[in-house]
DNA sequence: AAATGAACCTGTTTGC
DNA sequence: TGCAAACAGGTTCATT
């Protein structure tokens, strides 16, 4: 479900609810997320404030006081948000963090690929999660000729590339579609035949394609929600991905679907070289 | 080293 | 109608 933009989306929906706020009390009902949850460890979120809601690629931080950060990933199907206290258990809802404002933050994930975790907010940029992360793509540092200089010595495609944490974060399978469409780049494009002015039309591409989705709060298929259970509605903007056989928006081709690395790629036959 | 495919898990859609 | 296969926004690991 959530690629950068309704990472960004969440926690610029959640920053203004939360910060402030002091978390009272943890609750795991069931911890076998995608690293099972370390119960114990979590316990040392309680009686810590909330200070400061950041994201690092598709990951959610919270910074607590004294130097600790509550780490959410929301996998696939993920959620967090904001209820009362006293609301019912939701299917799926795996832990929540009881706050002394009588609302909960709860964390649902159906298909359990999420993440929850608590690290030294010092030791973030080298805890084995974040530590072979690329570039933000929203960053001065993302930039054509840095995507180019990343490319030296591959000859793989590029829909992979932009999909490969290594090189740019936060760049999933409905973004990577929609950057290569804006860009007028073929998914299968091997990296090694790009030129130097396509790589910077790129880089424009993916940074304005991310920007776009932000504005309109992120991309909602199925389930995607903000802090407050608001859908996005990005998705009546895309131009490609899950829209195969319908027109291209800007030459009337047909959209097409391959597969790629195992997942499905929706390109423009017309427009897209 | 880079590229590929499979695995993790649950729910929904598609095809016979 | 019923059942099985295919598929879904991510990440990581094993194998070529």
């Amino acid at each position: 479900m959530p690629e950068l933009p309704e990472v960004e989306v969440l926690r610029r929906s959640l920053e203004p609810l939360v910060v402030g706020a002091t978390i009272e009390s943890v609750r795991v009902w069931n911890s076998a997320l995608r690293e099972p949850v370390d119960r114990r460890r979590l316990e040392r979120c309680r009686g810590r404030e909330i200070v400061e809601v950041r994201r690092r690629a598709k990951y959610l931080l919270l910074d607590l006081a004294a130097g600790e950060t509550l780490v959410v990933h929301l996998g696939m199907s993920g959620r967090l948000t904001l209820v009362e206290a006293s609301a019912e258990r939701e299917l799926h809802e795996h832990l929540a963090f009881y706050l002394d404002s009588a609302q909960r933050l709860r964390f649902r994930d159906t298909r359990r690929f999420g993440l929850v975790l608590l690290q030294q907010t010092a030791e973030l940029a080298g805890d084995r999660h974040f530590v072979h992360l690329g570039l933000e793509p929203l960053s001065e540092a993302f930039t054509g000729g840095a995507l180019q200089e990343n490319a030296r010595g591959r000859r793989g495609p590029i829909k992979s590339f932009l999909m490969d944490g290594r090189i740019v974060v936060g760049v999933g399978n409905i973004y990577a579609a929609e950057a290569l469409h804006r860009a007028g780049i073929h998914p299968r494009r091997s990296v090694a035949r790009i030129s130097g002015k396509r790589w910077e039309t790129l880089a424009q591409s993916v940074r304005q394609t991310l920007s776009d989705a932000i504005d309109q709060g992120g991309t909602t298929l199925n389930d995607f929600a903000d802090a407050r259970g608001e859908s996005g509605y990005f998705s009546v903007s895309l131009s490609v991905y899950d829209r195969q056989g319908e027109p291209c928006p800007r030459c009337g081709r047909l959209i097409r679907r391959i597969v790629q690395g195992g997942r499905s790629t929706f390109y423009c036959p017309g427009c897209q070289r």
